[in-house]
DNA sequence: TTGTATTTTCAAGAAAAAATGAAAGTTTAT
DNA sequence: ATAAACTTTCATTTTTTCTTGAAAATACAA
């Protein structure tokens, strides 16, 4: 396999997996593209790289720095733009992590706090406050899980986490 | 708030969240009413308190059965089928990382494997490589807390965490 | 076997999400 | 100040995903 065609299906692999989870295929291959250009790129370049259009490359690219996973670059006596991924993947696991988590973990945690405040003592209420309570206790340790991943050294936690296994 | 005003909110508020996810709102809707359910529904039931077609409803039971995390239950003397779901959230949660996992995750790393297979040698090959082999080794890093995970004994797992932290 | 209850499928329609492209907005150089 | 280079916005169109509902398949009872 040549390197271009190998770049190429990286590109499609990431884009197809993450519609999978909620994410824009464009915006996984935008994320792919710039993970495997060596040099900064221009919207124009991303535009021709992925064929798609001018307002699509530029919501894509912003909403990846949004995630912090992609960064604006200057060049000297160029006006243009350009844009680089952040290549250190163990970073960029952690980053969206951190993201999701604020965007939606935290959401959770506070509905599930005011769906608590049901009047009642019916068997029925019970029921449903020990649901919500549980649902609240796994919240709670996703958390502590993800915050083991996100706050510890890499290769700290993996000699530690493989000693648990 | 009444404990059916608070069902209600919390069928939308776990199907809103799902969309996030890349799972269907209804999906998710059917699976939260089953999860506030005390007895077990039956396809019209679940028809008419979301408000879906028997088609629709059909369909997402049966997703919901492939992910193993609703039951069909047959009662004495009716022909229609019930569907209960697995109220041990840690259980729910365990079953959802299997599933993706194996959905997911595996054919990822086997993708991963074949774009190892490039020929040539140049800086960009080099680079190239450097990069599926980050991505492989964060794969593996994530199976390996996600094993645990699944593996583990929830207050066993819970407590050995913490003293990480 | 025939009829009835129930579940499943799937083509067509509806709804939601994403993409386009041109106009408006910015920034910078002269 | 003007113009050129570039970025952003957003109404419209396109694509994708979801839903419907009726027909087909299946299961059961008489």
């Amino acid at each position: 396999m040549k390197l271009e065609e190998a770049k190429d299906k990286f590109i499609q692999t990431w884009g197809s997996l993450a519609t999978s989870w909620g994410i824009n295929r464009t915006m996984a291959m935008v994320h792919a593209l710039l993970l495997v250009s060596e040099a900064p790129l221009s919207t124009d370049e991303i535009m021709e790289a992925l064929l798609i259009s001018r307002g699509n490359a530029n919501m894509n690219v912003r909403e990846l720095m949004d995630w912090g996973i992609v960064k604006k670059e200057l060049k000297m006596g160029e006006r243009k733009e350009f844009f680089v991924a952040d290549k250190d993947i163990w970073n960029v696991f952690k980053q969206i992590v951190k993201e999701r988590r604020k965007r939606e973990l935290e959401p959770l945690v506070s509905s599930l706090e005011e769906l608590r405040q049901i009047d009642g003592k019916t068997a029925d209420s019970k029921d449903f406050l020990k649901l919500i309570d549980n649902l609240t206790g796994v919240t709670s340790k996703a958390n502590v899980l993800l915050d083991l991943a996100i706050k510890s050294d890499e290769n700290w936690l993996m000699s530690k986490l493989l000693k648990l296994l």
